[in-house]
DNA sequence: CTAAATACCTGATGGC
DNA sequence: TGCCATCAGGTATTTA
């Protein structure tokens, strides 16, 4: 599933091979995504990539008069491949370089999006309310416990929610708060300011090695190369349930929080 | 305002 | 082999 490491890893991949080359030609094989492909996504065609960078779990692909924003949803992958490869089943969306190489967009699941902003106008609305990114300086404990107070959302759910902070998708959830040690279900408001700094640390330790890995794949996440990530076999948590903890050795557990699979150490987390 | 539920979508999996 | 039910999950939107 395509969290922060995995889009950051799609970024990173992507980017020399597109930055500094012109689009040739957009291709739509499919509009029906998240929402309707827009017709004015080809204002990319003739343009020269500037530049490629990320908010949250957001991709921008930025040229003269304007970005394309890309979200890789719950199975989407972008990939470059040559332009004689044959197109998939789900690959919907297809940019043309100069290059001679294609930047393909495959999502069976279709939660992904494709959307174009223009430059110079108001922020796009889905990048305007989004929280801190987690690996920068203004995601610290004072701030999230600030935030926390009097919340009685379950913590899990809290820092799942983009506009707390961006990129903390199922995965990391249950991984941070293992590493922190602190029950996923506990009301946000009842987690202490030593725990929201120990909580925010765990976030961007965990992001930060799954970045170094290329990500987590658990099933059809891949890379711009077509290659899995590699951080699945350091997971503490998530998608543990019943094997030992890494830990005290105790059972992990399993239950549903805000309508989410959520793993977590009875004995280890408090 | 918060919190919880819902919608979007397809593929993998398990039971019969 | 086929069919149905269930689950997975990011996030904007709707409902309570």
């Amino acid at each position: 599933m395509p969290e922060l490491p995995e889009v950051e890893t799609t970024c990173r991949g992507i980017a020399p091979h597109i930055i500094d080359r012109q689009i040739v030609e957009v291709r739509v094989h499919q509009r029906q995504l998240r929402w309707p492909i827009p017709d004015d996504i080809d204002a990319l065609t003739g343009k020269s990539i500037s530049d490629v960078t990320r908010r949250g779990k957001y991709i921008q692909i930025h040229a003269d008069g304007g970005e394309a924003i890309v979200h890789l949803g719950m199975s989407g992958s972008l990939r470059l491949v040559d332009v004689d490869e044959p197109l998939k089943k789900h690959d919907h969306v297809e940019w043309q370089l100069d290059s001679g190489h294609v930047l393909r967009l495959h999502d069976p699941r279709r939660f992904g999006c494709v959307l174009w902003h223009e430059a110079n106008t108001a922020p796009h609305p889905l990048l305007e309310k989004l929280g801190p990114e987690p690996l920068g300086n203004a995601f610290t404990g004072a701030y999230l416990f600030q935030q926390t107070r009097k919340r009685k959302a379950a913590i899990k759910v809290f820092i799942m929610n983009s506009h707390v902070v961006v990129g903390v998708g199922n995965i990391y959830a249950s991984e941070s708060l293992f590493m922190a040690g602190i029950r996923p279900g506990r009301a946000a408001g009842r987690v202490t300011a030593a725990e929201c700094e120990q909580l925010v640390q765990a976030i961007r330790e965990v992001l930060a090695r799954s970045i170094k890995q290329g990500g987590t794949t658990l099933r059809d996440f891949v890379n711009s190369d077509g290659q899995p990530g590699y951080f699945k076999q350091q997971l503490l948590a998530y998608d543990r349930a019943g094997e030992p903890c890494r830990t005290c050795g105790q059972a992990i557990k399993q239950k549903v929080l805000g309508q989410r699979s959520t793993y977590y150490c009875s004995r280890c987390q408090k």
